[in-house]
DNA sequence: TATGAATGAGCATTCATTCAT
DNA sequence: GATGAATGAATGCTCATTCAT
């Protein structure tokens, strides 16, 4: 899913491949756990590479960074393509966000990109995520199941929402859980007490 | 508002005064646009100051960072416990949101200090916010307008989302309200399609 | 005595003297207690007097330091000078050592300034000092008490180990005594068991 | 010498050796100078070397003073302990003291740690050193040669004003050569002409 | 004149990025 | 290619000195 970013990259030898891999998957971690603070030091630690390593594979942080989250909203779009064949759009709909909530929970630095803490180009897999939801949110409208006054923008805006809430103390464990069935509730068609602002 | 934190301290001269004040409105958009990562000296710059002069009113950056979220959340108390007057506990309850998000919309700092990105002790303002809520939590489901599986913290993990998503573009101005008013409705007691988990 | 360094300043009214007085007493102890690092800042509030007060009274911090020195050497001279007086010279010499040392012991200042730490001219007492210590040892050897080979450089040389060496851990109170003691053993005529290198 | 401190690490790659010796030498020169007030920014300098560099080899200030002094007082203990074989007690520790002395003459840095102006650990080298002087001291008490009521928190008191009083002005190059040798002669038996204070 | 608030150069330390080995 | 040492701009904070009140 990386590789989306180089697309036209030519086939890496084997151990480079292996070591963009490892070095991934340390960033993934570090990253999730401290956002856009985590150091490259640490990355490489992580991954047991020197940083040179790190910076072969990726031209500076922000480079790193993006190649994390592309991939993310990729993996993300991959699932939810799947969702556009569901029968119900109710279900559809929320069963793509439970998902993403899955990814975002606990990932600092795909919230921290989402509230734009992390400037960061529109990638495919952002994109794609846009359109199925998008489609998601048209038909579940059109059932008659979701409110009709609101636009995919929002609901990016609700699930950023609930990826920055993630670390804050709460009796529940994975409390996201709570936000997003409130905010789920509050979507549905009969739930409008009112139309929304703007 | 700000003397919360030094209750005892006599008064300041005028000039002192009139600086200190230019320092908090200074630092209050500094963090409020760049978080806890704003600096010291783009405070001073923006203060038409010297950093030393920061540094004269608030001996660390962090003492100044929560002078602002104390200040903040005393202001929020203070207004809040107006509400607790109101007749209606629905609407006593909501009000205090929207009040909230008022404050939490735009200010990088505070929304950062309710992410707990920014370890900082409990303030009394801070106390007294989640006192009220509290009760106008008890009161809103005792009169069975709210869900009754709905406990404090998930209301200040919910206003923790709307802050955060507040910086992301949107096509509406004040997306936030859009975010809150969804929140708000699927908090009604007749909103609920299930019990929240856990 | 401090006035030495000011000889030609007119006389000051009664209040200006007072806080000159006071701040020359707090910076003693501070200075005597954290050398030359003891701040301006602390030597107000310890004379209970604004900084700015302070700077009337002396430019610079390094003045405020050399009419300190230059005063305690004042008052070193002063004593010393009535040695001159004394039948033995041995006596007088010691006499005058004791004394001095019980002025270097736990100034830090004072030490400093004569491990030439703290840069600092010439003045009118430490002259003095060096005339009658010259005096002292010129008889002493005169007399056939110190040993001949010593010069009076020597001396400073060796108080200011005395100084120096007060700061550190010991088991013993006023253990600078036993220092100049074994110091003034040495000194002695039919001590010397051979001549001082160059 | 200074692989004392990290007596586990791995050998440095060649030329990081060179840059840490570098920066050793350097930072030994501007120590030796200044005092700790020396920068670490005059120690990159010197070392023409980055700040980074140095802070790679030493993490704090402190460290790198801290390695200097350890180092220093290593091989002074190396050296001293050669000398329990001589058969001279006297000699023995006469020896020690001169070698001492050549380390402590101008070396700002090692005299204040002497004197405890810089707060630091024991380390090894320094209570070998102070074991060493002990029984030094004991045989050549033991001897009848040294007073019998000297001990060893005098000897490093006594080496302390020799180190301190370096820096000043006087008219004989290795002026702590004369000092030495005044405080050698009044520690020897015959030259006490009373018992030491306390 | 006294006060203490304001100033800002100075200093220790960090960390993304570069480059010699 | 991989390594990790070197670099140095950036940042929080201090303190001697100045100056408005």
């Amino acid at each position: 899913m990386s590789q989306l970013i180089e697309p036209t990259a030519r086939p890496l030898r084997a151990d480079a491949r292996r070591n963009r891999e490892k070095v991934l998957a340390a960033a993934r971690k570090a990253f999730a756990e401290h956002g856009g603070e985590a150091q490259m030091d640490d990355v490489a630690r992580r991954a047991k590479v020197g940083v040179g390593t790190v910076y072969r594979h990726f031209p500076t942080k922000e480079a790193l960074l993006a190649a994390l989250v592309f991939d993310t909203f990729g993996s993300i779009a991959e699932r939810s393509r799947a969702l556009l064949e569901l029968e119900d759009p109710w279900e559809a709909f929320t069963t793509m966000l439970w998902d993403a909530g899955e990814s975002l929970a606990g990932d600092r630095a795909l919230t921290e990109a989402m509230s734009v803490r992390i400037p960061m180009e529109q990638c495919p897999g952002q994109v794609e995520v846009g359109e199925i939801a998008c489609e998601l949110v048209r038909r579940a409208q059109a059932a008659g199941q979701m409110r009709p006054d609101v636009i995919v923008e929002d609901i990016s805006m609700l699930m950023c929402g609930v990826g920055s809430a993630t670390a804050r103390p709460h009796p529940c464990a994975d409390a996201w859980r709570r936000h997003l069935a409130i905010l789920l509730d509050g979507l549905r068609a009969d739930a409008a007490t009112g139309t929304l602002p703007r």
